[in-house]
DNA sequence: CACCCGGAGTCTGTATGCAATAGAAGAGGA
DNA sequence: TCCTCTTCTATTGCATACAGACTCCGGGTG
């Protein structure tokens, strides 16, 4: 979680992944994991192991393992003949990786409604809640990446109030689908400010939700989540139009067009 | 799936699984998984490499891979040192993995019934839903197994008028959970007659999940099958008061029982 | 001219050797 | 008797060598 922070904040490194204690193949798994969001290789690209061993300088067996947990993550898809290949999205994807967050997330509100949340728990979404409108009505790129963490944590937070590691684990992986996270957006969101709106609204959803669990009204929680969910469709809807935004945000070459004509690549590799 | 049908079969095997033209990692992870479902290993046991090696008769290499495979559907967790345990499930774990299988098998349905299903599926279902009739009727354990696999059927097919290959992926990874499958309760239901009426229930469900997909009843095809994934609970608590049975049931031993006083296991291999 | 066959190159799957590390056991001292 | 330090062993992580399969290209033949 913090690594992939990291890794956002990267403009186009993974030469390196500031390798100290870990092992080869977590720092192959990062690595890679980078190099495809960065959109270096096209979708349908096959990941043939050779290649990758002297870009990563990691060896054949770690990075097997690596490209096997990508694979289980969704970024990769395993070809018939044996092999990986890089996996397109299409918008249809994306829209459902997005609503099946919510449903989870409405799921891990539910259940901290019912189960409730201790007194610690909404006192500290209270106070990110109220530092996230801070951030908001400042309006600087800086306090956009504020809101990134506060707003990460805060989801963090009633996942841990949902008291359901099952749970957890569902949607720690679709959160790892690109475009699926839900702070995936809030970069574009500083540079359109015709989705600024959108964070006010969103922040309105946080307060409801706190409302929710605080008075045990867990259909409440339930739908609210959806719907908190759903603006981040309204954010693909608008970045999809503003390619020159769209581009920078990691993994957009993995996203198939629908009308760009490329159908067959021009620059195979 | 196929493949599971079968290991559900084989008494106590494991020795070797039918390897014909299977690789050797996907031999060790049948084989593997086989073992760890037949109560072979007790929770938290370290899953040493070597002595697998030479019980399995596969290298390394793939038994690593078939090792992390396995921690990724949840069944094994990872040390801190390195290495991989059996992992133990509370009951609640079970709870909320039936609970998250509802959830998700609500949405499929809510997706089948906002985008439609064809014709043919719904002819399907019916006719699915008749048989399944028919076998709860007979009463004999022979149809049973025709009800799990006309049940495990049925819902591909539901799954399949989602028309969501994220939402699949996600459900199958939920399901790959012991006791989380639509079908891992009935083979006790057909031992144990105070839990027959409840598939009457279960397909009563059913009927009523073809009538809300046919009537583009979202609402209710999602309610609906979060109620019909709660008949797996209900079953759950029948077997755990039935432990004769509970004990031939795959992966009963990775439950961690309420109060069995064993906290220290007499005979630690 | 077209089709088939053969060979070379490349890729993945598999096995095994090596090194580093963590844990346990034993010995020595307080 | 207990604590600590040292040493040894077992286990994992990593690298590399080997084998089988698949593909692609070229040449030969019908």
């Amino acid at each position: 979680m913090a690594a992939h922070d990291e890794a956002a904040k990267l403009p186009n490194g993974a030469e390196e992944v500031s390798a100290e204690g870990t092992s080869q193949t977590v720092r192959a798994q990062l690595s890679l994991r980078e190099l495809l969001l960065s959109g270096e290789f096209p979708p349908g690209t096959r990941m043939s192991e050779l290649p990758l061993v002297e870009r990563l300088g990691v060896s054949r067996t770690p990075l097997r393992l690596a490209l096997a947990t990508l694979e289980h993550e969704g970024l990769l898809e395993n070809l018939e003949g044996g092999g990986y290949a890089v996996r397109e999205f299409t918008e249809d994807d994306i829209h459902d990786a997005i609503e099946l967050r919510g449903v989870l997330e409405g799921t891990a509100l539910r259940f901290a409604a019912e189960r409730g949340a201790t007194g610690e728990q909404l006192a500290e979404m209270r106070e990110l809640s109220a530092r996230m409108d801070e951030a908001v009505h400042k309006k600087d790129v800086d306090s956009f990446w504020d809101y990134v963490e506060l707003n990460s944590r805060f989801h963090a937070l009633f996942l841990e109030a949902a008291q359901s590691p099952v749970l957890e684990r569902a949607l720690e992986r679709i959160v790892s689908l690109p475009f699926a996270s839900p702070s995936a957006f809030v970069l574009a969101q500083a540079e359109l400010p015709e989705s600024w709106e959108i964070l006010v609204i969103a922040n309105d959803h946080h307060k409801g939700l706190i409302e929710a669990i605080e008075g045990r009204e867990a259909a409440r929680a339930e739908s609210l989540a959806r719907e908190h969910a759903r603006v981040a469709r309204r954010n693909l809807e608008i970045v999809m139009e503003n390619r020159e935004v769209l581009e920078r945000l990691p993994g957009a070459s993995l996203i198939k067009l629908p009308s760009s004509g490329g159908e067959e690549r021009p620059d195979g590799e």
